[in-house]
DNA sequence: TGTGATATGTCAACATCACTGACATATTTT
DNA sequence: AAAATATGTCAGTGATGTTGACATATCACA
């Protein structure tokens, strides 16, 4: 009730946290300004055309990795089939994305991005591509195994392997 | 239309992307999931609460500092006072943030924590500070420095200066 | 003292992106 | 032929954000 309570998690005194270790308040701050930003000026790309990022993770997805079933986009974006068909039926309806028939299973649906639509992811990946350099440039030249290890490191244990293969994969 | 248009962003076959830098598509991508499971965590906790991501950073930032305004709240967040309104009315309602008179200018609602805010708040911090740790010891024992530039890197360059104080002040 | 500025609260309406559950259709597999 | 699979679609809900307008309490100043 007094302002002895009040714990300043930055540098608590004493009573409540002697046991557990001060959490890196800047950092944690510094990730959530850091996100914010580097996905504020795409979300700004898209909000032109009326899309926003459920829209940008489509058309980075489906860039990475043309001829991705629908199943296994839900499957990365961890979303369910109904918040997809929003997003796609834009997508299509606005010539960014196609789909075409599986050719050895016909009930696939294989998502291709139209040259309107690599034109845009491309212009999303090199807005995110130079602030990334930037940002590698102010951490200096020798710091891009390090921030990857760090980025790897928030990541959940059980799925690193599978976005280190993911993100390391070239896809025809 | 054909196969030789779908440009692979991470390494583009020249015709497109020939002048612009090809953009580190493994980085972008880890700081996508890297964030994703960053803000996972809390987020399992405050569903325990019926709460979401607005009301953990509501509980941060009147963590970090006690007393604060409305509207320094709604200008650190960057929402407006209605998306802010119901959020906080959660958090009162639940006995976790609480107002009082400002001494000097009895307009102004000062926002605290309570105890019980206290508490969620700060384990959410710690949560959230053992990820970052856990990452830092991955990146190798010298890093942190480096991370703290990268992600100022990944800031708008005005605003840096800004967060670089926010971050850095003790709030009594 | 009174008038305008300020801090906050609140109402109505709307958009985006997520969810669940249920069911339809086409196609492949067995 | 029947079961399983891949996808599409309908109806309803919730969380979080938006805008614009207006009400109230309090402060600051002429």
């Amino acid at each position: 009730m007094t302002r002895s309570d009040q714990t300043l998690s930055a540098v608590p005194d004493k009573p409540t946290a002697s046991t557990a270790p001060m959490p890196d308040i800047a950092l944690i701050e510094l990730v959530f300004f850091g996100y914010r930003d580097f996905v504020g000026e795409p979300d700004r790309v898209l909000a032109r055309y009326g899309f926003g990022r459920a829209h940008h993770r489509v058309l980075h997805f489906v860039n990475r990795r043309p001829g991705l079933t629908i199943a296994a986009l839900l499957d990365i974006l961890g979303i369910t089939k109904q918040s997809l068909a929003r997003v796609l039926k834009d997508l299509i309806e606005g010539d960014f994305v196609e789909q075409r028939a599986g050719a050895d299973d016909r009930r696939q649906r294989l998502l291709h991005l139209t040259p309107k639509g690599t034109a845009l992811a491309t212009e999303l990946a090199e807005r995110q591509g130079r602030r990334i350099a930037e940002a590698l440039a102010e951490a200096g030249p020798e710091s891009r195994e390090t921030i990857a290890r760090f980025l790897m490191g928030l990541i959940e244990r059980d799925e690193r392997d599978h976005i280190r293969a993911m993100i390391t994969k070239k896809f025809p």
